[in-house]
DNA sequence: CAGATTACCAAACGATCGTTTGTTATGCTA
DNA sequence: TAGCATAACAAACGATCGTTTGGTAATCTG
């Protein structure tokens, strides 16, 4: 994997700060975006060749090398974005949520709906990406780490008794809604709401003792 | 991805079920086997090649399948191998232990620990396979879920409240645990059997209430 | 209207992939 | 000892991969 020369690449991602950005041909960047999303999604990311994505978006191989330096630095833009919109989800999901138990509901489901959204992204979120592939992986890592920092406050506010792990309690609640595309069918009995109330259901069941439904 | 022309390959696996088995290299296929575990489960399928998996049993690459009809087939071999020996090892953690809250910590440790084994059988156990792939995938989905099964007896004993839907407290178990070697470190705080304790306490808490410690 | 920039096409390059083919030692068996 | 299956080597085949290069219409800017 020859390390790509970014020479000639313009930074098209970022705040459109400045005029009316591009007028031209304004859509195809994003076009690509969408389609290498679906495919990622679909087939994962090394069974999704850069001719794939071209042939989706009606393109030739080279020109995606106009918007993006290489295949990778394509879905690192993806996962970002997909990271970002899961991000805003939770926010929205918890905006005007009360109650430690109901708000950590509510953000489980919307983290849950954001991985389904498109198809699949878990292929998108999921540590596709074994253990090589170093810069790459790092970089998801961390801004997958950053989001998920939430769950560690929505957990801290819910005052479990001191004998639980907090970090365990975390990792298993988080472990098994991002588990949860591997199973899921959209043709099944559950959405994502059911779901995440279910989970918190059997928790809350233990630490919240009272409350049998909502 | 060409069809394999089975010809000439011999099933060299199955039961030894008469005569001394092969006699003159007796262990080149295991040793393919062995290396090819280390690989993938190091670096995944699509990032390891023939060529590595040859390079490491010191053979050329095409050696390697007078042994094995395809790189799928000595995936799938493993795979098959890896659920069986998850399988034998939750046998012999279930033998002699009673009580079902019990009995479904030990199974669930032997699993994790399984997963863990030999570096990270995630990538082997794993759907790494996004949809595509058909046949292979087909396969090794339906050796998981007969494995899987075990699980839902194992719950079934706990003799949950009717209000609880097994199938959604199996599917959030044993996604906790199968996410486990995602985060999972081995210079970490916690072994697979202190996180299947931690796990089965914090799901415990509600439904046996009394037993705070073991 | 001249020049620069944008957004693409057309075509190829070198590398690597899974796999096949033909051959060749080696040991078992009759 | 002749014949045969075993287990590998040696070398290549065709396909596909990510990427690069050079050119060219279209559009924007001064």
């Amino acid at each position: 994997m020859a390390k790509a020369s970014a020479t000639r690449m313009k930074d098209r991602s970022g705040p459109p700060s400045a005029g009316p950005a591009v007028s031209r041909q304004p859509n195809r960047r994003a076009d690509i975006l969408a389609e290498a999303a679906r495919l990622f999604a679909a087939r994962g990311y090394d069974a999704t060749s850069m001719r794939d994505i071209a042939a989706a978006t009606g393109m030739l191989p080279g020109s995606l090398y106009y918007h993006f330096a290489s295949k990778e630095e394509l879905f690192a833009e993806l996962h970002d974005r997909a990271v970002a919109a899961i991000d805003r989800a939770v926010d929205s999901a918890l905006d005007g949520k009360t109650g430690a138990w109901t708000r950590l509901e509510a953000a489980l489901a919307a983290h849950l709906a954001g991985l389904l959204e498109n198809g699949n992204a878990l292929a998108i979120m999921a540590p596709d990406f074994p253990d090589d592939r170093g810069d790459l992986n790092a970089r998801l890592i961390a801004r997958r780490r950053a989001y998920e920092d939430r769950f560690r406050d929505l957990i801290a506010d819910l005052g479990l008794p001191e004998t639980i792990d907090e970090r365990l309690f975390r990792l298993m609640l988080m472990g098994a809604v991002n588990w949860s595309p591997v199973w899921y069918r959209t043709d099944g009995a559950y959405d994502p709401a059911a779901i995440a109330g279910a989970f918190i259901g059997i928790l809350r069941m233990g630490f919240d003792p009272g409350t049998v439904s909502k």
